[in-house]
DNA sequence: ACCTGAACACCGTTCAAGT
DNA sequence: ACCTGAACACCGTTCAAGT
């Protein structure tokens, strides 16, 4: 109990700097970050950080990278199929993860080393099932695509979902309402609407997703050069 | 000549703000935009704003569903898979033409009145192909994943390519060191970046969309009940 | 080399007060 | 009903000055 907390390193760096940025972005999003915020998280005032860091866009930027780092890439040995969706799940689950990420990736061109990595092994999954030239880029481009648009997608779904104040009962309401006015403008949507509102949301994000790559993969395999 | 502009209603009204909104977004995207400056744009105090809109974020929902109309539908009569193609490159489109929508899609939950009217229109094609349930859900999903997955890679792209400063000399040296440097690390990846560098993004991003939608598309065909 | 403190030019939002 | 003007609590970024 003598010291009251351990030293730990009082020096910044930029390694501690995107920790604290990543974590901040995890728990509150975009919205919470703020280079006061992380200042103030690491003991130092704002202007310290531009020591370190040219702006909060280069955070950003690495902040990306880093994250980019968790997904995990499949062995070299694993049947192609197999090894592109294995990717693409652990692609889709840092993603979960770490939602400020799509905010990002739309408007950052995302070349840092992990980034790299990353391209350079689903390019030797492809290459391994067959694919060249210009076929190449548009099948990783098309599974990368896919694990975004569908990533996005859920997100939307449980930030819709979210908002659930006030109880169940006034939601509930609210939406009878709202699905009424529906049925009549919009009979197929109130339809799916109605038969999922049950329904469990990260199960069935998953399950669509899975039905996409499976059918992406189906329409891959058929354009394979000599299959 | 007599009065130095038409009146043109110096009125407020949802209509006029979410307008120039739409335009500082397209023009400079979400860094122009704020609140003063959409008043000043209008004549007006940033205040009176909250008269007609209740805070930055309902501005931007407004503004959302509002470029969502510029998607066109196709005609009921058009055979599904022509259908859904005609109505997925409408929508990239649209999402070109405005790209700061692809960083409210992630966060928003986007259940505005054309949001759902193109929900609909959707569903309505994949039901003629011959699509229920749950396997509806997940096949407009998964072509709607693609369009946005597709155009947040082609506005990464263009962003990449886009600063071209200091002349194409520096930039071509800096690519050259850069490239060693890969083709050392990441010989695939190095490959294709040299064989992408004399391409048109815009039409190589188009073919890369088409070639992934039609493995899409004949995914799904495989998967449809009774054919 | 590394950090502080203060300043500059901005934000979104609120709200009395005017008309 | 609709808008102004001023205020509040924030921003990112810069930069002299300290150590």
């Amino acid at each position: 109990m003598r010291p009251e907390r351990p030293p730990r390193d009082r020096r910044l760096s930029r390694e501690r700097i995107v920790g604290v940025a990543v974590g901040i972005l995890d728990a509150e999003g975009h919205q919470g970050l703020s280079m006061r915020r992380v200042a103030t998280e690491l003991g130092v005032t704002a202007g310290a950080l531009y020591w370190y860091v040219a702006n909060k866009g280069e955070m950003l930027e690495l902040a990306l990278d880093a994250v980019l780092g968790e997904i995990s890439v499949p062995a070299p040995d694993v049947e192609w199929r197999r090894a592109l969706a294995d990717l693409a799940g652990s692609h889709r689950r840092m993603l979960l993860r770490h939602p400020w990420v799509l905010t990002d990736l739309a408007a950052q061109p995302n070349l840092g080393p992990n980034a790299l990595a990353l391209s350079e092994a689903g390019l030797s999954i492809l290459v391994r099932a067959g694919f060249a030239d210009a076929d190449l880029d548009a099948a990783l481009a098309a599974v990368n695509d896919h694990v975004v648009g569908a990533v996005s997608a859920e997100l939307a779904w449980r930030a819709a979902m979210g908002p659930a104040e006030g109880g169940p009962q006034e939601w509930a309401e609210q939406m009878d309402g709202y699905l009424r006015r529906l049925r009549a403008e919009h009979p197929l949507l109130a339809g799916r609407m109605a038969a999922a509102s049950g329904v469990d949301v990260h199960a069935e994000s998953e399950r669509r997703f899975g039905f996409a790559l499976e059918c992406l993969l189906d329409g891959l395999a058929a354009r394979l050069p000599h299959s």
